[in-house]
DNA sequence: GGCAAGCAGTGCAATTTTTGCATCGCCTTG
DNA sequence: CAAGGCGATGCAAAAATTGCACTGCTTGCC
């Protein structure tokens, strides 16, 4: 696309903070790269970045310019998608932020599927937090995000949402094991360990556990499922989890049992008076228009979801 | 805007249907457009025009591929509006498509008002009827339009309308100037000028008409308010309008005067039983963010129609 | 039926634009 | 105060775009 490069290598400077750095990145000089941005705020008729002594940034008017050139590569995206969608091929590229609840299971499976009836589409999955999923919404790094934890942005769409309990994972021996639901002070005691405070189960647990003192021992901080749960293989803890991350559905056949197979845990869901049920929210950025591939993942992933937890979808 | 050129050339020979009329209109040869055609052709790996003997037509994929072009050229207008905006200088360029009615008085006081306060924002205005006008805004030629017609298109997004009934025009010393209202069966006999038949104004008079058998004398058609106005000076006859178009607010002191000075003419309305009141849209390109400009110049065109027909403005 | 006119595409040389190198001046940091 | 990193600039080399001359094709007109 050699009618873009020149917006490119705006979005790579910007983002590298650096004409020298970007032009490393982007295999020209950094004299060449120079040029043209030079040359390009000459058309614009407006400085875009600010030389500072260590690199530069984007200007007021930069920052406007530069959300203008990303969305231009999004909506040259859907066109191109759209066009490919013409000659029957459904080619397309699907950029995806999203917590690590729904890489586990829920992203891996669908994406799956949907590339079994479209092997020309290729996907990019982002493991973050909630609001870098927002941020990449809005550079428009991401078409769609999965976020388990309220949504802080007004520029946000929420296609549809999913309520999940928190469960209780555990041995399968556990003395807890036993129990329909687990309340917060069945915790009093036991060994715990607890996501990184900034994913959204964590929060969850927190808001529960201001209200009540429970006194817990609390072992280890982990923000990675596969750990915790070799982790518990070794010695017995409890840890926390969402149905969609455990692949538990919430009351069906396979309910209690975690990754469908695992016969060393069990999961248990949190009584929800005591701890409350959280949201994943299925999002793209307001007032978009996702490319074809990307739509209709996103009506996948909604049709998945509902197929599974269908009470619980929203949209 | 060279990073825009190819782009612009593209959109040129899409307009003119042939690579050698668009490469004369750019003054370019038609070799150096032909390639730089069959260059972007090649990025983009799709054929956007069908090579015809006759020249060149956009093929699907084409079309789709021009609409995106023309969203970013106005886009990147937003976008320099919204950057000149910040510098305290708001220029911009304003592209406005409308019926006659408007063209009349409302958008001559109302762009004067503005230009005012914004003298460095320019004006381009289209006169075409309802159907162009939607075209216009599609293809991205209009900012705004004022439609005093049904809107036809779903992409048509409208911003407010105001209510309008039909005036009937004549000599100050014609037999039906003393009434405060005109019924069609008055017109029996009379000598009338009509608008055109792709006007608002016609076609409601025409549904009046289908319904009432009134024997009238067409002696004119004309879609020029300023020749109907000065040929009512030399002939006694009556043609019909719209408050905005003659300059004469519903029910304020000026009622009944037409271009608020011209003492020959006046105008009465018509019964409102007899010719049901038409719609004047403000509308713009359903889903556009309109540059700073055009939305501060919608917002004073929709508080002016306020101001002068409180009663009749909906939004 | 043939011929002129109009169209898009192409080979090649001229021209314009872009790039890379060397270097400057500026600022921060150690 | 020196060193290192940064963006800017003059100049020559490299790459691209352009224009000219020409091809092959179709349509329409005599």
């Amino acid at each position: 696309m050699r009618f873009m490069t020149s917006l490119k290598f705006i979005d790579v400077v910007a983002r590298e903070g650096s004409i020298r750095k970007a032009a490393d990145k982007l295999a020209i000089t950094s004299t060449a790269l120079n040029r043209r941005i030079l040359q390009i705020e000459d058309e614009i008729g407006q400085q875009l970045f600010e030389r500072l002594p260590g690199g530069v940034r984007l200007n007021t008017a930069g920052e406007i310019f530069v959300q203008h050139i990303r969305s231009q590569f999004a909506d040259l995206a859907r066109v191109q998608s759209q066009i490919a969608d013409l000659s029957g091929i459904r080619r397309g590229h699907v950029q995806i932020a999203s917590g690590a609840d729904a890489l586990r299971r829920l992203l891996p499976e669908t994406i799956a599927t949907y590339r079994a009836a479209h092997p020309a589409v290729s996907f990019d999955l982002a493991r973050c937090y909630g609001e870098e999923a927002e941020a990449r919404l809005f550079s428009l790094d991401a078409d769609i995000a999965l976020i388990f934890a309220p949504i802080r942005a007004a520029h946000v769409h929420v296609a549809a949402t999913l309520r999940q309990q928190i469960q209780c994972v555990m041995p399968a021996d556990h003395r807890l094991a036993g129990r329909e639901q687990i309340k917060l002070r069945d915790l009093a005691g036991e060994r715990l360990v607890l996501p990184t405070v900034q994913s959204g189960v964590r929060q969850l647990l927190d808001t529960g556990l201001l209200r009540r003192q429970v006194d817990m021992d609390v072992i280890l901080e982990s923000d990675s499922f596969e750990f915790m749960q070799n982790f518990l293989h070794f010695e017995s803890a409890l840890f926390f989890q969402i149905p969609i991350a455990i692949g538990a559905g919430g009351g069906r056949q396979d309910a209690g049992k975690v990754d469908g197979f695992d016969p060393l845990l069990v999961a248990r869901p949190m009584d929800p008076a005591d701890v409350a049920p959280g949201t994943l929210h299925i999002c793209y950025l307001k007032g978009r228009v996702l490319p074809v591939a990307a739509a209709k993942f996103l009506d996948d992933i909604i049709t998945t979801l509902r197929d599974t937890y269908p009470d619980d979808v929203d949209q």
